[in-house]
DNA sequence: TTGCAGTAGTGGGTTACGCAAAGTACCTTG
DNA sequence: CAAGGTACTTTGCGTAACCCACTACTGCAA
């Protein structure tokens, strides 16, 4: 249902401007998704690849080996539009569902 | 990271009183969880019985079997107020990294 | 008796996330 | 030029959540 935010989030940067991997981790770092490791980027990045929701090319290093630079592409963006109001949806259910607590607690101490 | 807002919710709807598996599918699909079937909820069911944050006792039916009527406990009270705010912090980094998105999207056609 | 609605429960398949480890390319220093 | 460090890439495994489909049982009505 709402697995696969990260999904979101990855296009989210990705179309703000292209990023390699291993700058998307830190990106996501950075916005305190503090857990966020290669190893769940990597597999998230091959299946957008293998969606064709973003491309790869290759881009000397600056200061290492070669970067596999991630564009996103139009199906990508167009995927993303999709998936924007399907998240602020299921917040949307969320949150209403979790207010029917707050709503009967009484709102003794905090 | 953030599957088992289901969780969520369900103690939420626990919270405010005490219903039976089968209903809480029923409270669930009329607050738009569409999808939410039994085959999801018997076994989170199961999962909260086990982590002693709900408790079942039977009732019987008032037009069919008896009804496992789940009641939420002390400590699932305490797991509730602990998930809010985690799923509060979710949303909002979340939401912060998607609004870059729409910030830098020019808003041109709808 | 048959049939149907309400209720309970299980099993399997798919997929995503997190951890950990390893491998490669480039640069720097000695 | 050799050694080591750093930037970067990739893979495999384990766990867990969700959805789907199925079974089964109770009570009432026709």
């Amino acid at each position: 249902m709402l697995k696969g935010v990260l999904d979101l989030c990855v296009l989210a940067i990705l179309s703000n401007k292209p990023t390699h991997a291993y700058g998307l981790v830190e990106a996501l770092r950075a916005r305190d998704f503090d857990q966020t490791s290669y190893g769940t980027i990597y597999p998230l990045v091959t299946r957008l690849k293998r969606l064709e929701l973003v491309s790869q090319h290759s881009e000397p290093g600056e200061n290492g080996p070669a970067r596999n630079v991630l564009t996103i592409t139009a199906e990508g963006r167009s995927a993303l539009q999709d998936l924007l109001p399907v998240w602020r949806d299921v917040q949307q259910r969320v949150s209403r569902v979790l207010d029917e607590v707050t709503t009967s607690e009484e709102p003794s101490h905090v």
